[in-house]
DNA sequence: ATAAAAATATGATGTTTATCACATTTTTAA
DNA sequence: TTAAAAATGTGATAAACATCATATTTTTAT
């Protein structure tokens, strides 16, 4: 299915808004929309890369096969690229991209979108702004990943859901248990285990997967100290 | 001290072959050469990024601030841009370069830098590609980092240093046993202990910080299986 | 060359957290 | 609506590794 409608919707992104109105026709005629249900795959990792793909709607997963396990890197929320690296830095997709919400995206030509860097030096720029931004990101993510202990590591990803995908600190979590063991590194058991103790120390409130942070500050406390 | 040079010495790299003669000059005329020894910070974390570094030669370890202690995030050899990331991320650099062997570097100023970005689509492109590509060896680092026991990650930096930093199965460690494990996140002993360990068991031999690699499949499977 | 400082090695002990085992709750499908 | 499947909760046990305590070696500076 062809979508025409690039311009409307394409705008609505910081990245977009260098594209002028031909430049964006040139996309249009390209672009193909597709909808994934939760759970739906949108690109695999392994499978060759051939498209960028613009995130309309939704909340998507980043997930990689490590060498014991499953990890899911970050989590992708619209509007927003998705598989920018993956798809510019090697001919196969290096991580697996999930639907956890239904999601609208629009799949764009690599061919396409190369030549739209080329033309367009503010679209390009813009591009790189955003690919040091993440990376830094990513620095900061690893890091605390990897010297965190699991309460400061968890505490940081119920963090991470008020403040970047529902900025709001009443949400109802994106992912089971399980799934956030996959994030955190730990185990579902564990992951129970802690959302429990913060619940009975007051910090947070759980019922089921509704989750209300209570006491924020204590809660920065514990993701930025361990 | 003004460098008129550039043409030479910045041909030499991939990314800076897309630049013409005249936009060489540009760069040559605002950019200012340095040179570190061992253990001096080229810049430092929190401090204002108004430079990018075009690494001439030597070796630098790039170091985080972690909630619990300093991370080494990953070595850059030359010739390679330094700081891209965090110059073009954030005002203020989110990481410190620190030369760990006697380092020539070119300073670049972040204007004349994003002005070449703006003049040339292809060194745009280039830079893109760079980006995604060091994010996605990002992504397969930190994974293995945070799923991998000490032993994968040790094993696995031992031949990151053979493979990527000396192309060569016989080395001198560029780091002490204690910078090793600000690099695989773990305690000072530990290294001493695994070293050691995987010398007993013939799979390398070390000198004080002279290295050599004996079994290279064994220490690839203790690698990735962790 | 020699003393002082730094880096490295190695054993003993304790903590964190994974894993196993099973119980309970929630969701899904017929 | 009810049975089956999936997700979640919780205790007991075990393993990986940090930390502490020294001892030894190597490097640095005079």
């Amino acid at each position: 299915m062809e979508s025409s409608g690039c311009s409307i919707c394409l705008l609505k992104s910081e990245v977009v808004k260098d594209l002028d109105t031909s430049e964006l026709n040139t996309l249009g005629k390209s672009c193909v929309e597709a909808v994934f249900k939760k759970g739906e795959t949108i690109f695999k990792q392994n499978a060759l890369s051939s498209n960028i793909i613009y995130l309309q709607t939704g909340l998507v997963k980043l997930m990689i096969e490590g060498p014991q396990r499953i990890q899911i890197l970050r989590l992708k929320k619209a509007p927003c690229y998705l598989g920018l690296p993956t798809t510019m830095g090697d001919k196969i997709n290096n991580y697996s991209a999930v639907a956890i919400e239904p999601v609208s995206a629009c799949f764009i030509d690599i061919n396409v979108f190369k030549n739209l860097l080329r033309i367009n030096p503010d679209f390009s720029y813009e591009i790189i702004i955003e690919l040091c931004k993440n990376e830094l990101k990513q620095f900061h993510r690893c890091v605390k990943l990897v010297q965190n202990e699991i309460y400061g590591r968890l505490a940081g990803n119920l963090l991470y859901f008020a403040d970047e995908i529902y900025q709001s600190q009443e949400y109802k979590l994106p992912l089971s248990r399980s799934e956030i063991a996959d994030m955190v590194c730990t185990s579902r058991e564990t992951v129970s285990r802690i959302l429990n103790s913060l619940a009975k120390d007051g910090i947070i409130s759980i019922s089921g997967k509704q989750i209300k942070i209570l006491n924020k500050s204590l809660l920065e406390k514990i993701s930025e100290k361990g």
